[in-house]
DNA sequence: GTAGGGTTAG
């Protein structure tokens, strides 16, 4: 009994106050205070019963205005300026009050009147003083309070360096915070997560994976944090081994299990396509929530198992937003768009608000479809529902337009935006190159490298095909050496493949061969397709035939090169080697692509394949054709289907040049739409010589703006004229 | 600390 007596008195000396039996009443009331009006009650009394000035009582009213939800920063700093001399808990007390208060500046000066005062700092202070800080304020004095740490000798503390690595985080300046995480002698797991997060934040998930390697090896205790954490990069890096290694850890019970981590590790699990493995966890769960769910969800999408990923969907207890999104954006990466849009429309039937994410999915399900009016009404819907507009958004907006032929509106977009990034001057580069506007795309690249926004492989992929569309071949060569030298951008397959393309359109055939049978990386079919297509341009038959055997080495099912070949073979009538290719189709099976075409009517998408008839409208749409070769004809129209073999020749010879997909579109446009309306087509496959020639007159004949969009560019068809100058 | 988004040659 005697013993613990004493350690009682030890402890209440020790904590330097009295015990609470001793306790001034008034003191105690401080305690339970709720509001400042109560603060100033107690306070009054203090001041008539002479208790204002004790240290305890002061302590605790200084402590309740600057950290109490209700406190007043201004009466603290009131009775701060009294003080004669503020102890070091005051000062923390009032530097931990403007942290809260947002204003790091005046922190940092009370800091330094703190100095100058000659009252050293403690470990309360530097976290206190962080814990405020803005971005500018941690890079204006972050490097000089460093300094302060040090020469207090307060980096051993957890806390002081714990802080120290999160202003260095905020900063953005993560080689410096991770040079004071790994100089610490105490570095505890707080900073290491920290750590973690802010890698993860950047996208470097490697750097994650790495530290929590290297904190195993320090045997650092990992918390439910830092395993989320990794999971998280994991996913990102599609990380199985390391995965299953954190879930082993989970296992091993270093760590208390929660719902996040049961999440992340479906997550993981998920995007490593091990979708077993994440049903596994998501069934044994005794409570999943919308995020368990919709992480199997997009798990599925994300393999393509769009069904499956529909299946789970549609059993979820509630559904929000991103749910929705998640399962939208599966159909357009399965190019179902109207699924997309069908599933948009169901969810406009729900209480749940579709946001930035979902209209990009959208807008993006439009540019895919080429469908205008639904891209508009998307624009109108997201200014109504004030729906945040951000760089995403507007880069879809503006993708949108270009891919719907709108050059217009998709500059406006451009040029009203204040912040464009990477991708915002890419995606106006690829569309003004496409569109046929090359010159201009050139322009804009160089205004991109002014603003100092650094390219990539992809802005680069943008530049060479404006120079391929417009001609500008030795332009265009100039550029793709420039991007190694310029910019250090390596060129990969695609660009090899723009190069070719670039030179082959020219008629520089030899040359873009040359660049093939030099080329450091092994040419793909796409890379010969390029010179393919140069050679149905240019008509070079023996080329062709030689490009065509190359492409089928690689891709024997590849049907487009098969009927090409097929033509050239009759072109140059050698009947056996065709019979011998046809034989060789039908036993392989091989199919070509049936041409399609879309064109966008009052809202709906319709869609039309080479010698359809099962539109509604297919009668009408019979006669128009007539009616159109008639028209044409007397303005000078005559059939070009001599030059099967130079024509397109991905199209079905046997479906007459006709019934071609797109004639079918553009009859079905010119019945349902008024007078000088554009009419606007998304073709999968190029457009053929007749086709072309037939767009050519109606934009005169009916004096109609036609717009296709073909597999590769943009024909802008006016006054008899295309945009593409009669070279694509 | 966990789920959903924009640019890519033929």
């Amino acid at each position: 009994m005697f013993t613990k007596l004493k350690q009682m008195a030890t402890i209440a000396c020790t904590a330097s106050k009295p015990l609470s039996s001793t306790t001034h009443p008034l003191i105690s009331l401080l305690e339970i205070c709720e509001s400042m009006d109560q603060l100033q009650q107690i306070h009054c009394r203090a001041i008539k019963t002479g208790l204002a000035a004790n240290p305890v009582l002061q302590n605790r009213v200084m402590a309740f205005c600057c950290t109490h939800e209700c406190g007043d920063l201004k009466y603290a700093r009131h009775l701060f300026d009294e003080m004669p001399e503020p102890n070091l808990f005051i000062w923390n007390t009032m530097i931990r009050g403007y942290s809260r208060l947002d204003s790091p500046e005046l922190g940092v000066s009370l800091y330094l009147e703190m100095l100058r005062r000659g009252v050293k700092p403690d470990n309360y202070s530097f976290p206190f003083l962080f814990k405020g800080f803005t971005r500018d304020i941690a890079l204006q004095c972050g490097r000089e309070l460093h300094g302060h740490v040090l020469k207090h000798g307060l980096l051993s503390n957890v806390f002081v360096h714990t802080a120290l690595v999160q202003m260095y985080l905020l900063c953005g300046l993560l080689d410096t915070a991770r040079g004071v995480l790994d100089a610490g002698s105490k570095a505890d797991v707080i900073a290491w997560n920290m750590m973690i997060a802010a890698y993860n934040k950047v996208g470097k998930f490697e750097e994650s994976r790495r530290l929590f390697l290297g904190m195993e090896e320090k045997q650092v205790l990992p918390t439910t944090v830092t395993l989320v954490l990794i999971l998280s990069a994991c996913s990102k890096l599609k990380d199985f081994k390391t995965g299953k290694h954190v879930h082993s850890c989970v296992n091993n019970c270093k760590v208390e299990s929660n719902l996040v981590l049961e999440n992340a590790l479906i997550d993981m699990y998920a995007a490593c396509g091990e979708m077993d493995s994440a049903l596994g966890i998501f069934r044994n769960m005794n409570n999943k929530d919308i995020i368990s769910w919709t992480t199997i969800v997009s798990g599925f999408t994300n393999l393509g198992e769009i069904d499956v990923a529909r299946n789970y969907f549609d059993q979820m207890p509630e559904k929000d937003c991103v749910s929705w999104t998640a399962m939208i954006d599966g159909y357009l990466h399965t190019n179902r768009f109207k699924e997309a849009f069908d599933l948009f429309r169901h969810m406009q039937a729900t209480s749940v608000k579709p946001d930035e994410f979902t209209m990009v999915s959208i807008l993006t399900a439009c540019a895919q479809l080429g469908a205008l009016e639904l891209g508009e009404w998307i624009k109108t819907y997201i200014d109504k529902n004030k729906i945040n507009n951000d760089a995403f958004v507007r880069n879809a907006l503006i993708d949108m337009y270009f891919k719907c032929g709108n050059v217009d509106k998709a500059e406006r977009v451009f040029r009203e935006m204040h912040q464009r990034d990477k991708f915002t001057w890419t995606t106006i580069i690829v569309g003004l190159a496409v569109n046929g506007h090359g010159e201009k795309a050139l322009d804009i690249f160089s205004k991109m490298l002014e603003a100092s926004i650094l390219p990539d492989d992809v802005t680069y992929i943008g530049v060479l095909s404006a120079c391929t569309h417009t001609g500008m071949v030795d332009k265009g060569r100039e550029f793709f050496l420039s991007m190694t030298t310029q910019h250090g951008i390596e060129p990969n397959i695609t660009h090899y493949g723009c190069l070719v393309d670039l030179l082959a359109r020219a008629g520089r055939l030899k040359e873009a061969h040359e660049v093939i049978k030099n080329m450091p990386i092994e040419p793909n079919s796409i890379v010969w397709g390029a010179l393919l297509a140069g050679c149905r341009v240019h008509r070079e038959a023996n080329m062709a035939e030689m490009v065509a055997k190359q492409i089928l080495e690689l891709e024997p099912e590849n049907g487009a090169v098969y009927v090409l070949l097929c033509n050239i073979y009759a072109a140059c009538k050698r009947w056996n080697d065709l019979r011998d290719l046809r034989q060789m189709m039908m036993d392989k099976g091989i199919k070509k692509i049936p041409g399609c075409s879309l064109i966008e009517m009052n809202g709906t998408v319709h869609e039309f394949v080479a010698g359809d008839r099962s539109h509604p409208q297919t009668k009408e749409i019979d006669v128009k054709l007539e009616k159109m070769t008639q028209d044409l004809k007397f303005a000078g129209y005559s059939p070009d289907i001599s030059k099967v073999f130079l024509d397109i020749a991905e199209e079905d010879k046997e479906n007459s040049v006709f019934r071609h997909s797109e004639k079918l579109a553009i009859a079905f446009g010119l019945i349902n739409s008024p007078p000088g309306v554009t009419i606007r087509i998304v073709k999968n496959l190029r457009m053929c010589l007749d086709c072309h020639s037939v767009a050519k007159l109606i934009s005169k004949v009916y004096d109609r703006e036609v717009i296709v969009r073909d597999r590769t560019r943009f024909h802008h068809f006016k006054h008899g004229l295309c945009s593409c100058k009669d070279y694509w």
